[in-house]
DNA sequence: AAAAAAC
């Protein structure tokens, strides 16, 4: 069986690959490292999960090996669909290329522009970038892309879904007709295969064999739940959900919870806090700092349950999940693939729970016939059944007017936030714990005024709201063009200060 | 009925 050391990867990124600990390439590595390093363009069929992306970054830190970046041309570029991808293949960049001097950038949104800027201004290797913050840099005039050398696009089936396409196209076209391109994608829709056939020259075509959908690793529940009261719904999902990882127990190591919508993450997130659960929310509506903290949280196993949009469905590196929970069926069968392989990874034995009410039969049925066999049918845990509470409205008068002179304010009307946790010891029983929420209810307007002006910003992400709070800060947006950096600190991440920290004062000496 | 990504 091929080994690392029979690649003819640098020395250097071999060094790194085995303190990282690996000794054997996977196939999709295997088969593409080969081409990449003899100047190919690769098409990589493969899923994550697959080791990807270490099949793209290995050749390229041996192949930049030798040269020198120039100011504002970086000499390759990858190219991902979404932000916490690209720091991930950033990530990537930083363990396997320690032993080297290539410097790095990672061109992100949500993030300010002077620290990227700066670092494109001393010249990068390597620059990592979703499509939308990269465009953005180069129609600044900051970026130069007629020196990439190397081109990266990962996950371009995601791209097609999340319309990126035509920039991807765009971004082709400002790189040299000579670059090398790597492509990856987990199919081959119609418009996947035309981008290939515009901008790949012979492609040295690299397919692994789909990750088994129904892994033998993943244990597959389905619970089929009817609320008593539609307009419940949610109500009675979240008190089903608590009991069904209360009866997960100890087993549940730590768990991904997943919801179709961004409120729901939020709500369901706000919810298990309040009843005890370690959970936080990620979503793109959250700034990108906290989608940091968060991630990195879940994996040093601070937090113990992330609640997720698809945001974390595909392609986040989120090692030793013991359980997956869909709080919501998807509605892209696909989605439920993705969603449940971020559990039984490695070898490890995994559980996935999904929550299904009358409504989602049809996306069942979708995700039956794509799997290629019924989901296994279980019962709610022993001993479960709805509080009364639950099957009530949350207030019973006036539930569905507006509240007083919400309209005036242009606020959301918040009566249906959670409110904060009045005790933890309820937590156990669920009749009482839903009490409090009916008689914190009186409170919750009170709160709420004084939120809204100390709340420092986000929370309300109406996006139709044209108010931006943000304006109360206008001190703080800096006032002119000199070079202090004021007010940013908070939106820097951890994660942009890392690069190959030794190396990047050399690199431009 | 959605999520993601640029300000």
């Amino acid at each position: 069986m091929t080994k690392f050391s029979d690649l003819k990867l640098d020395p250097k990124v071999l060094k790194a690959v085995a303190e990282a600990g690996y000794e054997t390439p996977t196939p999709i590595q295997a088969g593409a490292i080969p081409h990449a390093l003899e100047g190919k363009d690769v098409l990589g069929i493969a899923q994550t999960g697959t080791g990807k992306t270490a099949s793209f970054t290995l050749p390229m830190i041996t192949l930049l090996g030798r040269g020198r970046a120039r100011a504002r041309m970086p000499r390759s570029l990858v190219l991902c669909p979404t932000r916490e991808l690209a720091a991930q293949v950033a990530e990537n960049f930083d363990i396997y290329a320690k032993h080297t001097k290539l410097t790095k950038a990672l061109l992100i949104g949500g993030v300010s522009f002077g620290e990227q800027d700066k670092l494109i201004d001393r010249g990068v290797d390597v620059l990592i970038a979703t499509p939308g913050r990269l465009l953005d840099h180069f129609e600044r005039g900051k970026l130069l892309l007629t020196g990439v050398q190397i081109m990266v696009v990962d996950e371009a089936d995601r791209m097609l879904d999340m319309g990126f396409i035509p920039d991807i196209e765009r971004i082709f076209q400002l790189t040299p007709f000579t670059r090398q391109t790597l492509f990856f994608s987990a199919t081959m829709a119609p418009e996947i295969e035309r981008i290939t056939n515009t901008f790949l020259h012979a492609p040295a075509k690299i397919e692994v064999a789909r990750q088994a959908t129904t892994s033998e690793t993943i244990e597959q529940r389905l619970i089929e739940f009817t609320p008593t009261r539609k307009d419940q719904t949610a109500k009675q999902k979240r008190e089903l959900l608590r009991a069904v990882i209360t009866a997960e127990g100890e087993a549940c190591t730590n768990a991904i919870l997943f919801c179709n919508r961004k409120t729901e993450v939020d709500i369901v997130a706000k919810s298990l806090k309040k009843y005890g659960f370690n959970a936080s929310p990620i979503h793109g509506d959250l700034d990108q700092r906290q989608r940091m903290q968060t991630l990195d949280g879940f994996r040093d196993g601070s937090i113990r349950f992330l609640v997720a949009s698809d945001v974390a469905a595909r392609g986040l590196d989120i090692p030793a999940v013991s359980h997956v929970f869909n709080f919501d069926v998807p509605s892209h069968a696909e989605d439920y693939v993705h969603r449940i392989g971020r559990t039984g990874r490695a070898g490890r034995k995994g559980v996935a729970v999904t929550i299904a009410t009358p409504s989602d039969q049809k996306y069942l049925d979708a995700i039956e016939k794509l799997v290629e066999r019924p989901l296994p049918r279980v019962a709610p845990p022993e001993g479960f059944a709805l509080s009364e509470a639950a099957q009530k409205p949350a207030r019973k008068d006036d539930d569905r007017k507006p509240r007083r002179g919400a309209e005036k304010t242009g606020r959301k009307d918040r009566r249906d936030r959670p409110v904060k946790p009045h005790g933890e010891e309820a937590a156990m029983t669920p009749v009482e714990v839903t009490k409090p929420v009916e008689q914190a209810a009186p409170q919750v307007e009170a709160r709420d005024e004084v939120k809204a002006d100390t709340r420092p910003e986000k929370d309300n992400r109406g996006r139709g709201d044209r108010k931006d709070n943000r304006r109360d800060h206008k001190d703080d947006r800096r006032g002119g063009r000199d070079d202090r950096v004021v007010g940013m600190g908070d939106h820097m991440p951890d994660f942009l200060t890392r690069s190959f920290k030794p190396k990047a004062e050399k690199a431009d000496g």
